[in-house]
DNA sequence: TACGACATGTAATCTGTTACATGATTGA
DNA sequence: TCAATCATGTAACAGATTACATGTCGTA
C-alpha cells in the first residue's frame, strides 16, 4: 500500500496516541514541520482516504455543541507504517535560497558584497537555531536546556534525536559560513582584493 | 519586480553566459539541482515571460535546421538579479524521509530495528557524498579531487563554496548518524536492551 | 539505419498552500 | 462582549513533475 507524503505523518503521529486532525496539525506545527510540513488542505482529505483504506478508524466524540473526530490506527495501519519506516529508501529533498544566492554571488562586484551573502545565509540559519531553541526550552520549561548533552533526557525518544539534529544541523552551517567568510576575507588580505 | 523561482535560476546563468533553454537545463541538472531544481515545464514558459518583461531577450540562432535560441540578460535583468541576491531575506526548504522515519522509529519494537534505520538515512547520505564526489571529479578530469583544500583552486568562484557547502554537509550527516547510532548501541549495552 | 544527444514546447497530473466559510467554547 | 482557540472542511491557486509530441544531427 502507497502511503502518501502526508499519510506518513498522519499514521506516524497515530501510532503513538489517538488524535483528531486538528491536534495533527498542532503536533506537525510544532516538530516535524522543520523537514515534513503538512497543512489542513492536506490533512483532513487525506484522513478520509485513510479510513476508507482501513488503515485508520475515526470516532465522532463531541466536546459540547463543538464537532470533534478522533482517529485511532488500526492493526493494518501500523503495519503499513512500519513496513515505510524499515524501507532503507528514502527522498532527501532541500531548496536552499541562499546557497542559490552564493552560487550566483560572483554576479556582484565587490569581495565584500559576496561576503555580506554569506553573512546573510549565516543569519538565516542562526534564527533556526533560536527557533529550535524554542521548541526545545518550551517543553524543558524554565531554563533554555538546549544543549546537545541534556536535550535527550528532557525530550525521550526518537524525536529528540531529530530536535538534536536540527540543532547539530543549522550550528554546523552557522559554523560554515563564518569559517567561508574568514577565508574570503583571508584570501582578499592577500590578494588586496582582486575579485574571487 | 518579483522574481519567480525558476527567474532566479534563469537569470543567475545568464548573468555568465548566453544560454539556450535546453543549455540552462543542463547546467541545473549538474550543479544547482541538489538545492534548486528546475524542469523543462518550468524553464520555457519562463524564459518567454522573463522575455515579455524585458529581463532577457532572446535571438533564434538555429544550427542547421535544428531550432535553437539564445538568451542573453539584459541591464535590467542584470538589475533585477543582484538586487534579489543583495536582498538578506532567503527561505530554507527541508522535505528529509529519513529523518521522518527517525522521529517515529518509537514504532518499531527493538533498539536494532531503530538503529537501522538511522544506518539507513547514514546510507542515503554516502551516496549523495559519492553523487557530488562525481560532479566535483568530473571538472577536475581524472583522479577525483573531492577534498575541501583542493576542490576551490579546480572550481573557482562561487560555485566551489556551494560545491564545497554539499560535500562537506553530507559528510557531516553521515558522521552524525555513526555517532547516534554508536551512543544508542552503547546505551542499550548499559541498560541491557529496554527499549529507547 | 538506429540510437543518443540536441532542441523546443505543451498538457495532464500531482502536491501543496492560502484563503475562506462556518460555528462552538473559553477566558479576559 | 470580544478575541483567541478549538474544530472541520473546501475551493482557488501556485508550483512543479512527467509524459508526450515533434523534429534534427552526428556517429557507430
Amino acid at each position: 500500500m502507497e502511503l502518501s507524503s502526508v499519510g506518513k505523518v498522519i499514521l506516524g503521529f497515530l501510532s503513538r496516541e489517538d488524535l483528531s486532525g486538528y491536534d495533527i496539525k498542532l503536533r506537525v506545527d510544532d516538530s516535524t514541520r522543520f523537514f515534513w510540513a503538512a497543512s489542513y488542505g492536506q490533512i483532513y482529505p487525506e484522513l478520509k482516504r485513510l479510513e476508507e483504506e482501513g488503515l485508520i478508524k475515526g470516532t465522532d466524540i463531541p466536546q459540547g455543541g463543538r464537532a470533534r473526530r478522533v482517529y485511532r490506527i488500526t492493526e493494518a495501519g501500523r503495519e503499513v507504517l512500519t513496513s515505510w519506516i524499515m524501507d532503507t529508501g528514502s527522498t532527501v529533498e532541500l531548496r536552499h535560497e541562499g546557497l542559490l544566492k552564493v552560487f550566483f554571488a560572483d554576479a556582484l562586484d565587490s569581495t565584500d558584497n559576496q561576503v555580506a551573502v554569506l553573512e546573510a545565509m549565516a543569519e538565516v540559519h542562526r534564527r533556526q537555531v533560536r527557533e529550535l531553541e524554542l521548541v526545545a526550552g518550551k517543553k524543558s520549561e524554565g531554563e533554555l536546556a538546549c544543549n546537545p548533552e541534556t536535550i535527550a533526557e528532557d525530550h525521550p525518544g526518537m524525536p529528540a534525536f531529530v530536535l538534536r539534529f536540527g540543532l547539530d544541523f543549522h550550528r554546523w552551517v552557522v559554523g560554515w559560513c563564518e569559517r567561508e567568510i574568514e577565508s574570503a576575507r583571508e584570501a582578499e588580505r592577500v590578494t588586496g582584493g582582486t575579485g574571487v
